[in-house]
DNA sequence: CGGAGCTCCTGGGAGC
DNA sequence: TGCTCCCAGGAGCTCC
């Protein structure tokens, strides 16, 4: 699910609530949650207990927990993961995947994911930057994100406007929703030919990436049910200033014609007919 | 090698 | 009520 603003505002709130907490015990409910964690769950569990959680980071959809040993737990939401703060007296949830408590006995840290993609790991020697993610560019809110490295790998793509915004290694933290919306914004359809952008219309897309992402951070990202919320369970509100996902049939905000939905990548993308008109040629 | 398609899961909702 | 089908905010793997 969750892009980058949902992920960030997950972020906000457990550096509020687990930073500086000693992890007392941990359990494992499922074994897919941690089939990162190849040594497996005795591993995973024997170098969490007894350790302090410092601080909470996140490079694109990404979160890691840089720990006191050196190490961080790094973990992924997939598409319905869930990272919930809850009093222990709280009833075990249906989907309940690993379980946290701390030895101040506050509130316990659990994750929570339906469909499990999503999972955690712990990732040795990895609290400055997981080994894991080493592979993912950073995300345009990160202050050493390079724009100009962005437009000319972009433009030297040869693949679709839409795909390379979907494409982790290239940018992170942008997934279906907000790459929609930043299409819709720069007035481009998903299946421009990347190669084809002019440096000016690159920046200009990633300026409205970067926008929208911002935007939704602010608004606590989006939420169309109970799935993605924040760590109290809180819905997000930027659902409501979306101006083409979800939207079919619906108005265009900028010209009113209805905003039309097609199949891209095996999912929904949605654009407007007149700002952005599909490519002659693929 | 870069690019594109398939696959891993569960459950909600629509349609019959 | 109950079945079947379709859909879902992702990304790693594997093929060409």
């Amino acid at each position: 699910m969750p892009e980058l603003p949902e992920v960030e505002t997950v972020r906000q709130g457990l550096a509020k609530w687990v930073a500086g907490r000693t992890i007392r015990t941990v359990e494992v409910h499922h074994p897919r949650a941690i089939r990162r964690h190849l040594p497996g769950d005795g591993h995973f569990i024997a170098m969490l207990q007894g350790r302090t959680v410092l601080d909470v980071s996140r490079r694109g959809k990404y979160l890691w927990l840089p720990l006191d040993s050196g190490d961080a737990i790094v973990g992924h939401l997939g598409m319905s993961g869930q990272l919930l703060m809850q009093p222990a007296t709280a009833e075990t949830e249906k989907h309940l995947r690993i379980r946290f408590t701390f030895t101040d006995d506050g509130p316990e840290l659990r994750f929570v994911d339906q469909r499990t993609f999503g999972g955690l790991a712990v990732s040795e020697g990895g609290a400055e930057l997981p080994a894991e993610i080493s592979h993912i560019a950073r995300d345009p809110m990160d202050p050493l994100f390079d724009d100009e490295a962005f437009v000319a790998r972009l433009r030297g793509k040869h693949t679709e406007v839409k795909r390379a915004l979907l494409d982790q290694t290239l940018i992170s933290g942008v997934g279906n929703i907000y790459a929609d919306e930043a299409l819709w914004r720069s007035g481009l359809h998903g299946n421009r030919a990347t190669d084809q952008l002019t440096r000016p219309a690159a920046k200009r897309l990633l300026a409205h990436v970067r926008d929208v992402l911002g935007e939704a951070i602010v608004a606590g990202g989006t939420s169309f049910d109970a799935l993605y919320v924040n760590v109290n369970g809180e819905s997000g509100y930027f659902d409501r200033a979306l101006n083409a996902y979800g939207r079919e049939g619906q108005p265009c905000h900028r010209c009113g014609t209805a905003i039309r939905r097609e199949q891209f990548m095996n999912r929904s993308s949605f654009s407007c007919p007149r700002c952005q008109p599909r490519p002659r040629t693929r």
